[in-house]
DNA sequence: CTAGAAGTTAAAGTCAGCTTTAAGTCATGC
DNA sequence: GCATGACTTAAAGCTGACTTTAACTTCTAG
């Protein structure tokens, strides 16, 4: 399979798969006259990267669970320990978005003369401090 | 107050409230002697700019309902626009992040021989799909 | 008066995850 | 045998919200 009809399968872009190349999460495959073939596994190679990136992975995470990742190794601790991490930092969203959620509510339907004063009186210290707990 | 002192009191960068003034959420203060001096409501106005980037807005966002609002004016349809697109937003972001949470627990609990095997297991190009309009 | 802290500017650097560009080489169909 | 499309590389560009750097000026305490 040549790089164009892996990204067309994978509906990723070629330069992507180059620059995973590049970053090392995919392995370079062999060369026929310089260019790339990959054997029909990279298929599922690529989805699984791009299924780790949408759960929240960097590329970074990713390359390190890879590496240590055989062909058919068993789900080992150390992807588990990633992935209890991961989970951590996802609750931490949800925690977040819930809590924006509601202050935008509240935004919504106060009655307040000023946007300033309605940050003012939701008690603009400890709120602010609540938020910025989760500030990234 | 000089800058320093706005710094030390919204727990901000003095290079962060000069980057504020220059793409134009922040109005420039008088000067004195090519110093800034901030007025003392330029705390809260400062509050408000965190304040609203922790719940998820741009600051090109925050500089285009700033720009219309005079210093008391009611809260105007302008913001509610814009806080209802962001509720969206955060409903979509809470899903999408209730949906990673469930998948990362399904991982780790499955006893699949290999991660490629497990997410195969999911039903790939369903979930992928799935995930996929959530992608930011 | 002077050392040193704090202020000033414009411009470049940072992070992630790519894309785009430039300048070429290889493969394929007619 | 050649036009065209697909491939190659390294390097630069993109986004957002800043920070850092360099080279300077101004303020303040002793």
């Amino acid at each position: 399979m040549k790089i164009g009809e892996l990204a067309r399968r994978t509906k990723l872009n070629a330069s992507a798969i180059r620059y995973y190349e590049k970053i090392g999460v995919l392995v370079a495959p062999q060369r026929v006259g310089g260019q790339r073939r990959y054997p029909t596994d990279s298929f599922d190679r690529v989805l699984l990267i791009r299924f780790a990136t949408d759960m929240g992975f960097t590329l970074a995470e990713i390359k390190l669970f890879l590496s240590g990742l055989r062909d058919n190794a068993p789900v080992g601790p150390r992807w588990k320990r990633l992935a209890n991490r991961k989970l951590l930092e996802v609750d931490q969203n949800i925690a977040r978005s819930l809590k924006l959620k509601s202050l935008l509510q509240n935004l919504l339907h106060c009655r307040c003369a000023s946007l300033q004063q309605c940050v003012r009186a939701l008690g603009p210290s400890e709120n602010l401090r609540l938020l910025q707990n989760f500030r990234r």
